[in-house]
DNA sequence: CTGACTGCAAAACATTTGCAGCATA
DNA sequence: TATGCTGCAAATGTTTTGCAGTCAG
């Protein structure tokens, strides 16, 4: 199930992350610690949504120490470089998750069970362009989102009440 | 510039969600309170985007003394009715607005001036339900955000730098 | 009357920050 | 060696909650 994006496809393609990251930290005079490699390994090695708090924990399970703090701050830099996307889907916290190049995802959002569903439609991408161009707006990211009922909940035993 | 919707462009009109507020709460066994209706008025009397807090001290001005918590409470029960949606703009809070029927509006937020530029956009509206009956999804709400560098900021002086 | 509501202050959370010691370049 | 980093714990800011008194139906 290749895409014709190609050349992100495999794992060995994280070279070209890797070359990325480096560079934004040298650009802005920053380190390559121990720390943030650590998470970047991390990060990469998944294709999940994930939150700060998931990532101290997978962290946490694999030995590698470090703090919360120094999660968010290297959530930050890799958001700030465009390697993670950040959005927040109606939640209490931001979600994060690895952005691919070339393929742009959204979200169903289930408010029944919460689970998300991913989609893609390169319609909208379209769409989009001319909503900016028709404002002058130079865009840099989106997310779009969809709340709603998802199969599974539509068709479980009706919800006791509001509750 | 009247719209199809027609039962909801003037003012007059707020009797529709006075009637939905009304039936909402009835059939959840709760009560229409003074601080309910009070609030009810308030959000109802513009169409701008505010948050909990702009809330708070609106009503204070107007002399109408309502809690802070009770305001939360309420812009839950209006939101789960539909009257009011609630969304996440990349911010710490949530921000809520006004749900005008039959039209549906999605946001450019300027990251660099904080601006929300509204827009509208029909087609977007259409994908949208191709896309759930794919995923035979029960849509009850959506929104679309597009982050990017709004026209004034972009003629505006250079940034400094990344800060 | 009774169950639902309100305000208050405290609690809960996710995220940020000040600071002192540590480690990259 | 000089910055920039890290961890810790305290701070922040928004939203939620427990509780005792109050009110709508």
């Amino acid at each position: 199930m290749s895409r014709k994006v190609g050349y992100l496809s495999s794992v060995a393609d994280l070279n070209e992350e890797k070359r990325v990251f480096a560079e934004f930290l040298k650009r802005r005079g920053l380190k390559t610690t121990r720390e943030r490699t650590a998470l970047f390994e991390e990060i990469f090695s998944t294709h999940h949504h994930f939150d700060a708090e998931d990532l101290v924990s997978r962290m946490r399970e694999r030995g590698k120490k470090v703090s919360r703090a120094t999660v968010y701050r290297t959530l930050d830099l890799l958001h700030d470089c465009g390697l993670v996307g950040r959005v927040r889907l109606n939640e209490e916290k931001y979600r994060y998750e690895r952005q691919m190049q070339g393929e742009h995802h959204d979200h169903l959002i289930c408010t029944a069970c919460g689970r998300i569903i991913e989609f893609v439609e390169p319609k909208i991408e379209v769409l989009q362009e001319e909503i900016c161009a028709r404002y002058a707006f130079q865009p840099t990211s989106h997310s779009h989102q969809i709340r709603g009922i998802c199969v599974s909940c539509k068709n479980a035993p009706p919800v006791p009440a509001p509750e």
